[in-house]
DNA sequence: TGAAATGTTGGGGCG
DNA sequence: ACGCCCCAACATTTC
């Protein structure tokens, strides 16, 4: 009997799930395990509503195998020595997960992948988290691109995996389960919330998907910048936890777009931001050091004022400009923000407020529940003008006219910031035609 | 996936 | 009818 385990990571469904249904197909049973690393759950960009909105995954997870057939287990902590133990304890001889891109994530497995190869265990990485890997778009000279469109066109041409059915579990007898801890609770792990979370799950992932494809999807490219709309997928907590695979969103939406000539502009937009989202993991797996660096390496050393009262009431949407204050709100109480005010925020704070951008960005990896580091990291840098394919530094967002063409009608803003336009509202920190030539000084220094 | 500064044009008021 | 000025509207340049 060839008994394979798979390590459930940043891939919590069923279906479509690259190293899953290998794994079944080539073993008689397969033991699916998670494993809290303790290394992540201390680390200062880990926050509340990611792991409690991890853990709402897992519980509905473990679900979902359990009517599969399968058990999950669940250990905590060191993950060379749970993974170890958790091999002795099956007689396990094949180990396989889906690949990962970021950098801690990448050493982590190379150890894995040692040990399980020291105990006699074949290891099988996947490729799932992505449609394309970063090996597979590259120029004609072999390095990597650093501009969106010409990646994009490179990435579009590329034939589409699959999309994969629904797996089964079996439980033979004699079958050797390694002990479980039941699924942990957010205090136990350290954590606490008030966040009232969205659905999570494969089955609302699937539902959303359903949603959006026959709906928002029609509009996208028209609607998807006013952010007092549900316009957008939503789908950032799906995909960063892999409740949702990107295969399976490409098929949905280019399934309604062929039968849907009209929508095909609309949906050709957000199959755009499938690639982003793609082209910001490539580019941190290229440059790893993107995660702790300016890409471009001169602004390393720009003179931020970083004043801490500022950066705090940014934190706390309290800057005066409603627009900022919205979006920071809507983060600090949801968990999300809109796409078009991250882009505001974020700007507001580097180049109004002249603080670095990795404060904003770790602010944001603790309070967001799709916190991801390529994605994250990719737009700051952009906003910040420190990126690859960035957008210039002069190019800068004025609040005020961004919140006249995006929320014309001031919705978003008071659904957030009611008393936006009451006595009660305080004047701006500062003045956005003064801090603009700041910054415009600052950056021209390099 | 800008916005501000600067330049140009042309209509209209007025003497 | 003409020159002059103002300035809105639009275009281009600059950051």
């Amino acid at each position: 009997m060839k008994v394979a385990l798979h390590w459930f990571r940043c891939d919590l469904r069923l279906s479509d799930n690259t190293a899953l249904s290998l794994a079944v197909a080539q073993a008689d049973a397969v033991i699916p395990v998670f494993i809290f690393d303790p290394v992540v759950l201390t680390a200062p960009e880990t926050g509340a509503p990611i792991v409690a909105f991890m853990l709402e995954c897992l519980a509905s997870l473990e679900k979902n195998i359990e009517a599969a057939g399968g058990r999950l287990i669940f250990r905590y902590g060191d993950i060379e020595t749970e993974m170890s133990k958790v091999l002795r304890e099956t007689d396990a001889t094949a180990l396989y997960y889906n690949r990962d891109y970021e950098p801690y994530a990448r050493k982590r497995d190379a150890t894995v992948e040692k040990l399980a190869r020291s105990l006699g265990v074949e290891v099988h990485s996947a490729k799932d988290g992505v449609v394309h890997e970063p090996e597979e778009i590259v120029k004609a000279d072999g390095k990597p691109y650093l501009v969106f469109t010409p990646f994009s066109r490179a990435w579009k041409l590329l034939p589409k995996p699959p999309v994969l059915p629904v797996v089964k579990f079996r439980r033979p007898s004699g079958l050797k389960e390694p002990k479980s801890l039941p699924l942990p609770t957010l205090e136990a792990l350290g954590f606490s919330t008030e966040l009232t979370l969205p659905p999570a799950g494969e089955k609302a992932a699937r539902d959303r998907l359903r949603q959006f494809a026959f709906g928002a999807a029609l509009r996208y490219a028209s609607r998807r910048n006013f952010p007092a709309e549900d316009s957008t997928s939503r789908f950032s907590p799906h995909l960063r936890l892999g409740t949702l695979s990107p295969r399976t969103v490409l098929a949905s939406v280019e399934a309604v777009a062929r039968q849907n000539l009209p929508a095909r502009k609309e949906i050709e937009t957000f199959v755009n931001e499938l690639i982003w989202r793609e082209f910001y993991r490539h580019i941190l797996w290229h440059f790893p050091q993107v995660a702790d660096s300016c890409f471009k390496p001169q602004y390393n050393d720009l003179k931020w004022e970083n004043d801490d009262r500022r950066f705090a009431a940014w934190c706390e949407g309290r800057t005066g400009y409603p627009i900022v204050d919205a979006g920071m709100r809507q983060l600090n109480t949801t968990g999300w923000m809109h796409n078009r005010v991250r882009m505001i925020v974020a700007t507001f704070l580097t180049k109004d407020l002249l603080v670095s951008w990795q404060w904003g960005e770790r602010y944001f990896m603790r309070k967001l529940i799709d916190a991801d580091l390529a994605s994250n990291n990719g737009g700051w840098q952009w906003s910040a003008g420190t990126g690859t394919d960035a957008q210039p530094y002069f190019r800068i967002f004025n609040p005020t006219s961004q919140a006249l063409k995006f929320d014309p009608e001031g919705r978003y803003i008071r659904s957030y910031v009611p008393e936006a336009d009451t006595l009660a509202y305080p004047a701006p920190i500062v003045d956005h035609a003064v801090q603009r030539l700041k910054a415009l000084a600052l950056f021209k220094t390099k």
